[in-house]
Parts: C-alpha cells; structure tokens; sequence
DNA sequence: TTCGTCATGTAATGGGTTACATGATTAC
DNA sequence: GTAATCATGTAACCCATTACATGACGAA
C-alpha cells in the first residue's frame, strides 16, 4: 500500500524521503502523514527489489556530509508501478488501499479505471447487505450501537453514490481525465 | 481496541469465542468480523491480567470433550472497563478506537459521555484545518488527487456535523441514554 | 454419511507505529 | 548563538491478518 503510493510519487518526479512525506498524505485518502519509521525501511525495500534508484547526492562542494538523499524510479520500477495500477485485483477495492488506487487513477487507461471503481463500489455493497441482514448482528439493540450502525451504513452509501456518479461521468466522456 | 470491545460485551453478559466473533462486528464500526488469530490470543491475554475468568464448561455428561469455553467478566475486569470508558483519553478520539468508545456510551456517565464525543469532534476540526490549510500539500492539484481530497473533507465534515447534533442532543436531554 | 456450520486454537507474517538518535540549514 | 524546521535513519514493539490444523454437532 504505501510502495504503491510511493512509486506514483516517484513516477512524478524523483524526490527525497521528507517531500515524499509530505505529498504522500493526501494520496494515503486519510489526513494522517506516514510515519518515517515506515517510509525509510519501504524506500530501502523497494531499492532492494531494482524498482528504486538511490541517490545519496555525494558531498556537494564545501559539505562535509551528505543531507538529502534522492529516490529515482528504475524502469524496472515505472514498469510494475503501471502494471500494479493496470492489473489492479481484489486488494484494490479494499478500504486502504483503495485511496491510493483512486489516487492515480488518471495515469491509466479508462478501462482500468472503471473497473477499479466498479470494483470498489461492488465490495461496498457487500458490505451493505451484510450490514443490513438481521441476521449477521443478533442481540438487541442499544441505542448507541444502533446509531453507530445507522450512520456506518450511511457514509457507506454515500460512498457508493459518489462513486456512481464518477462512474457515470468517465462511461460518457471520452477518456475524460 | 480489541480489549476494549471485548470487555464491553461481556460486561453485558457471559460468552464464548464464536458468538462474540458475531457480536463484535457493529462495535468495530466497520462491518468487517475480527480473525480467530486475533480473538483467541486476546481473550488469552485478557485471562492473564486477571480481567476474564475462562471456564472450560467441562465434558457434559456424555460428552467426550469440551466444545465451548465460555468466557465471563470478573469483578476486576468490570472495574477496568468502567474506568478505561469514563477516563477515556486521546486516543478515544483516534480513528479505530473511536467507534468501540462510542457503542459503550450508554454505560457511562454523561459528563464522560461528552468529553468523548466533544474529543472526537476536536480531533476531526484539527483534521479538517490541517487538510485545508494549502501549505500542507504542495504540488499540483491532479483531477483524482484533488477529488479524493475533496470527498476526504467533505465526509469528515459530515461526521463532524453528525457528533454536532448528538452532543446537543446530550446536553438538552437530562441523562437521555 | 456427508455436508454445513459451529467451535477453538496456533504459527508465521505483515505492515504499520512510537521512541530514540543524529545532524544540517535557515531565519532571527 | 539559538531556535525552528529540514532531513535521515534504527530498534523495539503492537496489533492485527492469513493459513493452517482440528474436531463436534445437526440435518438431509
């Protein structure tokens, strides 16, 4: 989830560890910012994997050490990131990796786009049905429990509209970025 | 968090594995069901601290072997689930932790009721100015990046409006559960 | 007698966090 | 000179997951 979210930075334009810090909050679709014991060991991991370049920017004339450390993307690395957008399978309608899926998906062929949203919205409403059937949560009902379930089930909805109405919108235009 | 939601369901009565699996659904707030490989070691662990008596429901009569173990709140263990409901700090206000305090309001003083609900506000508006004060992330706005964006802020306001009206309704009402 | 579902657990692993440790650069 | 913030990293841990292994019970 957050390589993913770091090869789309990356195939941007190379950076260091805390930019990437910083541009990866949005992607991540929750306000919260990655965590540096998480980003530095997934950058070390994706150079292992020849997806990654590092460029530790030898001692530039009149420094004595090293500050920033430049992470490029290999070709080998553009290559997956497009092929893990492209071929997106299950884990993608997932509830955290579906953000950063969503997030680039302006860097893939609207085929695959829709069938990320499509998919999303499809474990959605999976998740409906189930929440909805009285069979699945016996016991009665406190109050609070019934209005967490009750407000649960409607942000799912919504989410499900609005991914409706994306769907909409890219099954219309042509290629509509 | 697992602990919390636990203890929460077997303050209201006596139960074993399986049936708590089914019931910890709509405390979690999302509508996935906790793994086995996460109830067991937990309910272990709660045993351990002396929180959970375990009772092996030994062979009934005619039974070869056990099948259920139930397990039940000792006095400790309902103590230390009032307590950690009412004095709830921070990290009731945190994401995954939220929804197992919230399904618990009812057993808990008002006054604790509301310094939960108005902490969970707080943290979501720190969210919201931090999401929307530009200077947190910088690059160029990209069609999906900036809906995703978007639909980010506008759910957290809609929760944010939702914890509104249950607040106000707190204070109005004379210990309306 | 076989199938579904009830029921309990372990081992290996995953993907993140916090706390810690260090140092360079910039603005006042 | 000193404080803020830029910048990189490690070690220990946490809390969950998946995959596996086992077996009882009830209904067709």
């Amino acid at each position: 989830m957050l390589d993913l979210a770091i090869l789309g930075l990356l195939d941007e334009r190379p950076m260091h560890g805390y930019e990437l810090r910083k541009r990866l909050s949005p992607v991540l679709g929750a306000f919260r910012a990655v965590s540096y014991g998480s980003l530095y060991p997934c950058l070390r991991s994706l150079a292992e994997r020849g997806w990654v370049r590092v460029d530790e920017a030898g001692p530039a004339p009149g420094r004595a050490r090293r500050t920033r450390v430049t992470y490029e993307l290999t070709p080998a690395g553009r290559e997956h990131f497009r092929r893990a957008l492209t071929e997106a399978g299950p884990d993608a309608w997932e509830d955290g990796t579906f953000a950063v899926h969503f997030a680039f998906l302006g860097r893939v062929p609207r085929e695959a786009r829709l069938r990320i949203l499509e998919g999303r919205r499809r474990r959605l409403e999976q998740r409906l049905d189930a929440a909805r059937d009285p069979a699945g949560h016996p016991g009665r009902a406190d109050t609070w429990t019934a209005e967490l379930h009750r407000h649960a089930l409607e942000s799912t909805e919504r989410e499900v509209r609005w991914l409706t109405g994306l769907i909409d919108g890219q099954r219309v235009g042509q290629d509509h970025r």
